[in-house]
DNA sequence: GCCAACGTTGGC
DNA sequence: GCCAACGTTGGC
């Protein structure tokens, strides 16, 4: 089967690379924005590789390897008016909201810095790079995935 | 804290 | 369907 390369973003102060191996796994929950949730449906498969990408950090960039391990199914934080991520308009007969379930695969020894991917020739064209680009969850190219990890495991 | 870029909402 | 207003993201 073809292979296929995420990278998902998150704040490292509300989950960290550090807390996803803590748990192991978890529900990646609070994505609420359409373009991503259909990646998450149509796009994502279980065994695909993810990136986690730690964003408004100091500094930013790839933390970590993680592993989708579920198939997309309705985000139970949208039906939650106690949650911050609560959305009325998502019913559980109708749910506008979907997530899959990440499972921990490695912390890279090294950060691979959002500044490091820019200056380097071999990734240029990642969607994460654009500017302006705030999407949340993004395909990467398997080339562009093989040369991040090899970075991040390689700079000590 | 600032603010540019972007997505969503809602009046018309 | 347009677009101004608003809220959010995320680097700096």
């Amino acid at each position: 089967m073809e292979r296929r390369c995420w990278l998902v973003k998150t704040e490292p102060e509300s989950f960290s690379i550090d807390a996803l191996a803590r748990v192991g796994r978890t529900m990646w929950d609070g994505v609420r924005n359409y373009q991503a949730r259909n990646y998450m449906r149509d796009g994502m498969r279980v065994g695909d590789e993810v990136l986690v990408y730690h964003s408004n950090a100091s500094p930013p960039g790839v933390a970590g390897i993680a592993r989708v391990a579920s198939a997309a199914y309705p985000d139970p934080t949208a039906f939650d008016p106690n949650d911050h991520h609560y959305d009325p308009d998502s019913k559980p007969d109708d749910p506008r909201w979907l997530l899959v379930d990440l499972a921990f695969v490695e912390k890279l020894p090294a950060l691979v810095t959002l500044d490091g991917m820019k200056q380097d020739p071999a990734l240029d064209g990642m969607m994460i790079l654009r500017k302006g680009n705030r999407l949340s969850i993004t395909p990467v190219e398997p080339a562009h995935y093989d040369h991040i990890v090899a970075i991040g495991r390689a700079l000590r």
